[in-house]
DNA sequence: CAATGTAGTTGCAAGATGAAACCGCATACA
DNA sequence: TGTATGCGGTTTCATCTTGCAACTACATTG
């Protein structure tokens, strides 16, 4: 069945889901934060389906994640390299990180000088904040989820 | 095909993906922290398929992300509640609505006094850092992708 | 007690993922 | 220059996943 579209949601977090949620999809942009630029780098690293890589690949480059630039090795190859837009998810492989470490391996480090790193939650008035302090801003949802990338309604 | 398991995965990202990866779960998740707890709320709520939220339910509690409670209205209902383990997701949500907002709206807020909540880097010496400052400790592949969830060799 | 609500269960179809063979162009090397 | 290998896909087919909607059994309500 084709899969519910959140390409409209309120909700950034379903728009986010929709851009990066298929399979293998963060595990891509993981490996691209790696250093991985090549079509085959990605394929040996995942263990993906070619023709699954492919279609993901396509996928994310069209939605602004990852871009298609000459290969640095000078040949007439192409690489993928995250965009600016697609940098933005660190913090998102960071989390799932974190969370699957269960707090206790190294995940992230300081490029300089080797610490490990972490997310915090920081209020705008600089406060550092637990989970338990903040909430989600509601949304509505009265936007109607699409199954087919149906057009909305005029 | 069978999904490839992460279960193993020597990679946290790749250990999250497993459990939250899944179309739909991650935005179960998302409306457990908005408060959700009945499966028809999680249903009207998702507008997902029952059989899948079922399945994805079931799946989640396995994880221990959620856990089943007695309903809070006295009735013999059960209720779906995020587990301590599950509430450790939050900055994983939180880094999804960062991104799909793109940097304009507000999607976390502190509880108690309505400011906007942000992730930020935070080394262990106390500095903030930028996602160009940090890198991803690098792990080995080397453990065999699963296809069938096959036992590991000994 | 009948009607409605709730939390699933079931059957079926379209789409998604994985495996592997195939293909055409690029590169390397003798 | 010619052959072998590498690279980035494309294609075909099988199994799994998601979605739809009808059905079921228990719970609640008036």
């Amino acid at each position: 069945m084709k899969r519910t579209s959140f390409t409209k949601d309120a909700c950034p977090v379903a728009r986010s889901v929709q851009s990066v949620g298929d399979w293998w999809s963060l595990l891509i942009v993981r490996d691209a934060f790696a250093g991985k630029r090549r079509f085959g780098e990605f394929q040996k690293s995942l263990g993906v389906a070619k023709n699954v890589l492919t279609v993901r690949l396509k996928k994310l480059v069209a939605d602004g994640v990852l871009k298609l630039v000459p290969a640095s090795d000078g040949s007439a190859y192409q690489e993928y390299a995250l965009t600016e837009n697609g940098c933005g998810l660190l913090l998102v492989i960071a989390a799932l990180g974190e969370w699957g470490c269960g707090g206790s391996e190294v995940h992230l480090v300081d490029r300089k000088k080797g610490k490990s790193v972490r997310l915090v939650l920081r209020s705008e008035d600089g406060r550092t904040l637990a989970p338990d302090d903040v909430q989600l801003v509601p949304v509505s949802h009265a936007e109607p989820r699409s199954k087919r990338a149906r057009q909305p309604a005029p």
